[in-house]
DNA sequence: CCGTATCCACTGTGATACTG
DNA sequence: CAGTATCACAGTGGATACGG
């Protein structure tokens, strides 16, 4: 049980899991984007520990440029649901834990 | 959003919550006890964390021994069916995970 | 019983630069 | 485009001892 729960640690797991949620599949720079504060790094690192883990599966079109498009696996997908009841607890949440302490405010030009 | 996700990160979020699941009313000690491997730091560290992040809460009785007791908000509460959820999906999960690589046999006397 | 304080190691995370 | 390598740092987590 503990074992299981640690497959979602680590700061970008969830965020990664709702990208991909209902069976959507995406490229490495699609999920770059669709993650803001992401590095390439934390990125790459927490999709290989998904992908270890059963979770996450990985399929590399062998093209110039490259293309690797990431997606859930089976066992990924039974975590939708939790996924879901997560995302309705979140919306529910106090406006204090909303907006939290943590302002980043990204001028995003002029 | 990701603001909200972070409540649950932490190594024992997740586990002490699943001891509060269902609007249980636990004891530090109680909790302590029900959960092995935790120190006493991490876990008042994490209950503090919760509770301010108002998921959980306390009531202190003022008795000689001390006794606190702790439980789920109402916001905690909703928590529940997606705890619910993740039970749900960590049964599923494939023997390789389940059994992963961490052996703890703590050798009990001799 | 229920914490708090301190010390310390480790590992998770992040910025940056580079490669196939 | 997708990924690797390195470095540096902060926070997490663990052990232990002490206090109300």
């Amino acid at each position: 049980m503990q074992n299981v729960l640690r497959v979602l640690e680590g700061r970008w797991k969830l965020i990664i899991l709702f990208q991909l949620f209902g069976g959507q599949v995406r490229r490495f720079s699609d999920l770059e984007r669709s993650i803001p504060g992401i590095s390439q790094k934390m990125l790459i690192q927490q999709l290989r520990q998904l992908e270890s883990d059963g979770v996450v599966g990985r399929i590399v079109h062998h093209q110039v440029p490259p293309k690797v498009e990431y997606h859930l696996t089976e066992w990924g997908q039974s975590l939708c649901p939790a996924l879901d009841a997560l995302l309705l607890w979140a919306e529910n949440a106090p406006e204090e834990v909303r907006s939290s302490l943590i302002l980043d405010v990204p001028s995003s030009e002029t």
